[in-house]
Order: structure tokens, then sequence, then C-alpha cells
RNA sequence: GGACAGGUGGCUGAGCGGUCAAAAGCAGCAGGCUGUAAACCUGCCGACCCUUGCGGUCUACGGAGGUUCGAAUCCUCCCCUGUCCA
């Protein structure tokens, strides 16, 4: 997986790139909208491309779950299944190692967990995650991971830490024999790209040893997990900062889960080419959307006889047509619509945010509106 | 006209002598959401006051009386609603 660096910034670590993928080329650095179980929740694949979505995120843990890898691999991967034509990257279910940790036990081979949805007891080795993840056949894969929350102690964070390191050796020789295997039976010319992750918490000689003996390993591009599980913000900027310049200049670099719109302009400001989060979509699903204004929570009754758009300043399709008053009505009758609207807005809204960074840093004044958009807090 | 059943906070609806400003749900108000167990979750939800405390005062379980130290809860009368019988 070619990555070119099209621009640096010449005042902090912003650059600007171009990340080849079998379904196209990725404008980075590009926020990624999630889409768990094949579907970014409330809006159309045509809804996604009209946003100027370049690549979405899928789930390993949830697809193998329902409706299975074997079903999408028959169905043409993802892309055919979901009819998206353009990149996909899938997360391993790292996460969900968090997130379920009350349904998983975790060990040296792999996790053990029960589905959230019947109780049915499963496995999921790093070999797993990548059988898995190559019949879904996204164009990048992320290696399986531990990813803890915060506070953990220092041992727990160096525990999880070289067990994911453990895990990331183990996927990548895996999926290096996967791939030959592919290419024997000329099965496809195509491959996936795997992503390794860097874990350690918020102590940087965790993160350091994790992204050494990962960029060891060798992977297509390098990801910073385990940052905004609750740590203060200062913590996750310094971490990223000294995280992403230990890594190597011509990889992408992924901010795994991150974050507000404030976020990855500090964050695109430390080196960071790519980011995903559920904030965008889940906070529009519970009636808040974001703005030029700051947040927004258009569910409030002050709002009611509000005819104005989400945001004066936006050029969406839902602020062009749509008043405030019709979307907080949509909210209170339980409208489906109410969601997709305040979706669409706020995943143009991040995706907008992103194309401005980058132009920006192409044209020689990230510098400018970093500090700008920072005094204007 | 008669027989039952019932009238409780914006709504539905528990409570059936004190621990009741009154369960629960809904509605309403506000907050939270960061590699999605999330169209979810949490808090507030009679009024007023303050030293903001498992604080004080007032008003409140159809109406008016009564019993009782004490009543949404028991008694009497009245009003209203529903079902059934004439």
């Amino acid at each position: 997986m070619k990555f070119e660096i099209v621009s640096r910034d010449a005042a902090t670590g912003a650059r600007a790139g171009l990340l080849h993928t079998p379904h196209g080329i990725i404008e980075t650095p590009c926020f990624m909208p999630v889409g768990t179980a094949a579907t970014v929740k409330g809006v159309t694949q045509e809804q996604l491309e009209q946003l100027g979505a370049q690549i979405i995120l899928a789930n390993t843990y949830h697809l193998y779950l329902r409706p299975g890898q074997e079903i999408v691999r028959e169905m043409g991967g993802l892309h055919g299944f979901m009819s998206w034509p353009r990149p996909i990257l899938t997360d391993s279910g790292g996460y969900q190692v968090m997130s379920l940790r009350g349904l998983g036990r975790v060990t040296e081979d792999g996790v053990h967990f029960r589905s959230h949805l019947d109780g049915s007891s499963h496995f999921l080795s790093p070999e797993r995650a990548v059988e898995i993840q190559m019949a879904l056949r996204p164009d990048t894969m992320m290696t399986l991971d531990e990813c803890l929350e915060y506070p953990a102690s220092r041992e727990n964070l160096h525990r999880a830490m070289k067990l994911t390191g453990r895990w990331a050796r183990r996927a990548k020789e895996h999926f290096e024999k996967l791939r030959c295997f592919e290419e024997e039976k000329a099965e496809s010319r195509m491959h996936p790209a795997l992503f390794g992750i860097v874990q350690g918490g918020t102590d940087m000689s965790l993160r350091r040893e994790s992204a050494e003996n990962t960029m060891e390993i060798g992977f297509a591009g390098y990801a910073l997990g385990g940052l905004s599980v609750g740590e203060p913000k200062s913590e996750t900027y310094d971490v990223t900062e000294s995280t992403a310049a230990l890594l190597p200049q011509d990889r992408p670099r992924y901010l795994m889960g991150v974050g507000t719109p404030e976020d990855l302009l500090e964050c695109v400001a430390r080196g960071i080419d790519m980011f995903d989060c559920v904030m965008p979509t889940r906070n529009a699903r519970n009636g808040s959307v974001f703005t030029s204004q700051g947040k927004l929570v258009v569910k409030n009754a002050r709002y009611a006889r509000d005819e104005t758009p989400l945001d004066r300043a936006c050029e969406c399709s839902v602020c062009r047509r749509y008043s405030r008053g019709y979307i907080r009505h949509l909210f209170m009758a339980h409208e489906i619509l109410g969601a997709t609207l305040a979706t669409l807005h706020n995943l143009h809204f991040y995706l907008d945010t992103m194309r401005k960074f980058r132009h920006a840093i192409i044209s020689g004044g990230f510098e400018k509106y970093f500090s700008r958009v920072r005094a204007g807090r």
C-alpha cells in the first residue's frame, strides 16, 4: 500500500498525503465514518458518497457474529455485500475486548467471549481476526490488540502492550501466509493492507517500546490505540505527538477512535493522517449536532420555533433545506428522519472539517488556521 | 329509577390509618456520549424559602362534613364517570 506525502506544514507536524488502496486513493488527513455492522447508521451509501466519505470503517467482531464472514465473502466481500465502491477499513475487535470486557476473558492465545447477542461462546485470536478480515475483504485491516480503559495500572498497561505486540507478530505472520496462499491460487491481485497498533496508555516509555516493536514487525500503516479512553486531553495530545514522532514518515498514522472536532485539529497538527470516531453519528442520533459555533443540542426546547438551519455557516444538504424547529420536532416525535438529518449534517461537518485542514496544509496556511481556531475557543 | 365498579400529581396507574409530596410507566426539562451491546444512558420533574439538608413552610389524592394523636387510606352526605338491569 503506497502512501505519498503531498505537503508538510512548516510549523506543525501536520501533513497531507495520498493513500493508495485497492478501491481508490484516499486524500489524507481523512476522517472515516464508523459503519460497525456494514452500515453507517442512519444514512445510505449514496448519501455517504455525496458527503464525500472516502473510506468507512466496519467491525470484525460484529460482522463475524452477524451475518458471519462467510456470507459476506460469498456476497462479494464487504464492498459487494453493502454496495460500497470506495475503501473500507475493518477494525479487529480489539476495542470490543474493552467495551464488552464483562463478556470476555483475555488469554495469551486470544479472547474468549460470550456473544452480546445470544450469549454463545466464541474465540477470537490474532490469527482468527486476520482470517475473518480476509473474508470480509477490506482495503485495510487491523491486528487484534488489547485496548485498556483509563485509568489502568502501569503493570496492566505493560502486560497489555506486550501481549498486543506478540499478537501483532502472530497476525503479521498469519497474514503473510494467507497472502502467499492467495497469490499461488491467483485469487486476487488486490490484497488488503495490514496495520499494526501501538498501545501503552499514557506511559511514554511503554508507547516507545510498543512503537519500536510494532515497527520492527513492519506494517503498511501504524495506528495509535488506547487513547481517548478517559484520560485528560493534554495526555491524549502529548502521547499522540510523542508517539507519532517515533513512527516512520512514509507510512500512514491512524489515531483510533478519536475524536471531537477539536481533537482532530490538535492531532492533525501532531502528524496524524487518519481518524475514526462514532461521535458524529452517535451524537446525531441522540439529538446533538456539531456546528461552527460549537455543539448544539437540537432537541432542546429553545429550538422549537427556530427557523434557522442547524449551522448558518454550513452548506450541507440538511442546512440548505431544514430548520432546527423541524428537526427538533422529528426528535421529539421519535421520527427516524431526525436521526438521519442530524447524521448527514454531522458527517458533513466532520468530512468538511478534514477537507479544510488538508487544504490549509497544502496551501501553507495550516498554522495560521490552527492558531485561529484555537484562539477562537 | 336500581345494582355494581370507580374518581390519586400533565396522562395512564399503584397505594388503601402514620415511614406519602404519594410507586411505576409515559409525557416534559436538562446533561452525557471519542477503534458503536447506544434512535442509548443518566439526572430532574407540586410551589415557595433557606444555613442546599435524606432541611423548612404551604398546598395536594372529586366536594363538604366527621372519626382519630394522625386520613389519599375509615364513616356520612353530595357531585361526577363507567358497566349492567329496568
